[in-house]
DNA sequence: CCATTACTTACCGCAAGGGATAAGTATTAG
DNA sequence: CTAATACTTATCCCTTGCGGTAAGTAATGG
């Protein structure tokens, strides 16, 4: 019961569900690859989208709030940046996942060294 | 502009779409981690949750899509399994990142690389 | 058999997401 | 000073997401 509670704890984070919602977008997620290539301007990443500015900016804003990109207007130009660190949150869920999966599957690998122990 | 339009392409990838937007729910990554621990009914996988138990079945649903599970009935129930090979992709696209990124600085760092040389 | 269990189906309601247009503001090029 | 640029703000529309209730069905315990 404790620890059913505690997992829903565990994973009950904002931080998380803001950045998974913004990499849930195929433009967001094009937007994040340019700007791993260097800083650019709105109109820059906008450029290859068929794609009025207004809803651009909503996707600028989206990954903005989720910490993912760092934004800084330069007189009438908006200067995107990629925040690398953001991604450690992600990459700590998948570990803490991959944790889980590790310690069920050594279980199982004991059981399966159980069995051929017998077999012996 | 080629170049864009590839990028675009790239990430332009359904299937993490629907990956990303199942992560981006507490109680569904909370499944998931239970999940972790082995397979479970939807019963004892919803008993943690003040939910009625048809959205939370529109949650097993949701994983269920996103291929993050596999789910079978067994008589009256349904039991739940995670289904690990999944998260390859999700990890696929963040090293794509890291790739990206990990190009811009050794640039960077030839660029340092380069100022150094000159103040010798 | 009959009641319970474990979903399942069929709705409803509200908020948020992804797109559009129209019109406004602040820089900056000429 | 004027015109063009680069957003920005204000609406709007439609779909989807996340929650709920009510009622149905299939399997099982007694």
């Amino acid at each position: 019961m404790a620890r059913g509670i505690l997992t829903h704890m565990d994973n009950n984070n904002p931080e998380l569900d803001t950045v998974f919602l913004a990499f849930a977008d195929s433009t967001r997620r094009a937007v994040l690859r340019r700007l791993g290539e260097g800083p650019a301007s709105v109109s820059d990443l906008a450029a290859p989208f068929d794609m009025a500015l207004p809803p651009f900016m909503k996707h600028i804003r989206t990954l903005e709030n989720a910490g993912l990109i760092t934004t800084e207007k330069v007189g009438r130009v908006r200067i995107c940046e990629l925040n690398p660190e953001k991604y450690a949150a992600v990459e700590d869920w998948l570990k803490d996942q991959r944790r889980h999966w590790a310690s069920r599957y050594r279980k199982l690998d004991q059981l399966l060294e159980q069995m051929k122990d017998k077999d012996r």
